[in-house]
DNA sequence: TGCTTCTGCTCAAACGTTTGCATATAGAAT
DNA sequence: ATTCTATATGCAAACGTTTGAGCAGAAGCA
């Protein structure tokens, strides 16, 4: 439990602690008897350099920072936090960084917390997940010069590093896909307007409806947490709205898609026989639900990968400003649109 | 991006380092003056102090460890994680520690980054989830006496400080209520045979038989891999392995139960009128599913709260060893078993 | 032999705090 | 006036490392 100190493996080998320090970290200096001499005690004692002490003298604690704040674990789904983690996990593993998790309950703290760590020097830098990030902690970073990344965008400020898949470009191919199918009256279930997520999906569908020479009618266009009780009862509402002449509701997110599901099932109508679903994400419940929910996947994790890569790669090379990285996503086609070219 | 030091502010504010440090410290030997002088300065400068400056001297880095295996999180469902990790951060954020996250792709690499973590001193302590920790682990932190906290059980210890649910007895008792609404030819699907958890599963199914004064039949226990397909294929081999004579399926998981749940599908029966199902853990998917799957729901967010601050309490009180704590379960009663007394 | 170069090590300062002890000042008690 | 106590502050060491500069001793070369 004591901590064995390098003065202590210094007394013990009959040297200097500045040659113990030598001998860690290889240095040429040091003569192949004395590095295995010192070695041997480092064992015996049991000696872990102690990583404080050394942070404090580098000025490099090797860890960045997390902020997970509850309103937006609460807004996103589950899965895409764990697969995040543990991309991010994997990264800074890899690269021997430490990462720090801090949670917050309010979107205040998240920026407060964020700043702190930071500030206080326990991390050298933060990935933030944009969804829904105040433009305030982004604007304190930049103006201070502190290394973070964003997941995702930012409606205020461009030419930021993060990564990211594009939202508009995912929606508008998988609609062009459905409307190849023959798909002509499409709803949309967004989620929360204020998300750039939901924007961004949005405006996929419009640009498909426009390409492909179809009328974007508003009333087909409906909002909602994300969650699968808001998605059931949305649904119901968009069919009752545009008197079921819908054949295909494209969701922002599974959950929603999921409730949607349940909804059309309730009205004694047949997935996909009759209307169409179709999801984003690829919650692990797109799979078990039956029909399989169609939906466009993201891959989270690989993204959580890279913006920890990205974060690392910036605070190590200094001439390196981090850059855009757009990830792609791929449609799992299931059963809950049809596959007929009708 | 420079960080002002103590001694900027020291100098700024005409006084010495020691007295701004007291003045951080609110130390009573400062009067108020020299207190509001040295704050306003604080403020001015933007000072933050060094966090790691701060733990050197003082021997304490305030965060606390935690270890996912790669293993581990493949196997536990995902929202297991997900809940864990935010019980726990409620806890460290309330005690103002920092929560520090280690994956490692192998039981090994586990017991190695968790050790580090503590040896390098860049932890206080670990929360370990016990689901198959190595024995050789706990044996070394308690030998050398690092602090740690056990969520779950160890097959190998007890008289660990943990925070756990209990296995038998929730298990016993659902079957007790469901053998009492007429079920008796109960199989039981159990997750990987080396996970203590299924081991306590299971002998809470075989005590509720003999307690009924039932048959313990080894034929109607099957063993798979926590995940919908294996639930799926093993509750096949039980239907026809046990001739079809089983009325109910016991699941040791929710994602087993899912599987389950489709097996009687599959073979055009009914649930809950020809066999009934239950589940679990409480997973989401398990209330969006048709019909609703019925579990067993244990407050994990609430077992990560407990567990974080045991490891504190340990941390902080030395007189503190910490405790057994074992959280009580619920029976989430949806559509997959049968209401009626048969 | 005397000078330079190389090798292998030690010394001591530094990183940014905290804290026990010393000290200066002021007012009170003698 | 002198001593005492209380109050407010400063000094310097310590926490466990790293690292530039310094310094012996050996080897190389004239």
């Amino acid at each position: 439990m004591d901590q064995v100190t390098i003065k202590d493996v210094a007394r013990e080998a009959e040297v200097s602690p500045s040659t113990v320090s030598r001998v860690i970290s290889d240095s040429s200096q040091i003569s192949c008897e004395t590095k295995e001499k010192v070695r041997t005690v480092m064992d015996r004692l049991g000696y872990h350099p102690n990583a404080i002490a050394r942070s404090l003298v580098n000025q490099r604690c090797n860890s960045i920072g997390l902020v997970m704040s509850r309103p937006t674990d609460r807004a996103l789904a589950n899965p895409f936090f764990t697969d995040m983690i543990q991309g991010i996990a994997a990264s800074t593993q890899q690269e021997n960084f430490s990462l720090m998790l801090t949670s917050a309950d309010s979107y205040e703290s998240e920026t407060r917390e964020a700043l702190n760590l930071v500030k206080k020097r326990q991390v050298e830098g933060l990935i933030l997940m944009a969804s829904r990030i105040s433009g305030d902690l982004i604007n304190t970073l930049v103006r201070e010069n502190y290394p973070f990344v964003l997941v995702g965008r930012s409606r205020e400020h461009s030419d930021i590093p993060r990564v990211d898949n594009n939202n508009i470009r995912a929606v508008k191919d998988a609609m062009i896909k459905l409307i190849a199918k023959g798909y002509s009256n499409i709803a949309f279930l967004s989620g929360p307007k204020d998300f750039v997520v939901c924007q961004d999906r949005l405006q996929g569908y419009r640009e498909a409806l426009v390409e492909a020479g179809l009328a974007y009618r508003p009333e087909l266009v409906s909002y909602a947490e994300f969650s699968y009780e808001a998605g059931l009862k949305e649904a119901h509402d968009l069919f009752i709205r545009s008197r079921r002449q819908i054949d295909l509701v494209f969701c922002a997110d599974d959950l929603l898609a999921l409730g949607a599901l349940r909804a059309v099932e309730t009205r004694g109508l047949k997935v996909p026989e009759d209307i169409g679903v179709i999801g984003f994400n690829d919650t692990p419940a797109a799979s078990l639900v039956n029909p399989g929910l169609t939906t466009v996947r993201i891959p989270i994790k690989e993204m959580g990968k890279r913006a920890a890569q990205m974060l690392i790669s910036v605070i190590e090379d200094h001439n390196y400003q981090g850059e855009e990285v757009i990830i792609p996503t791929e449609i799992i086609w299931r059963n809950s649109v049809r596959d007929d070219q009708l």
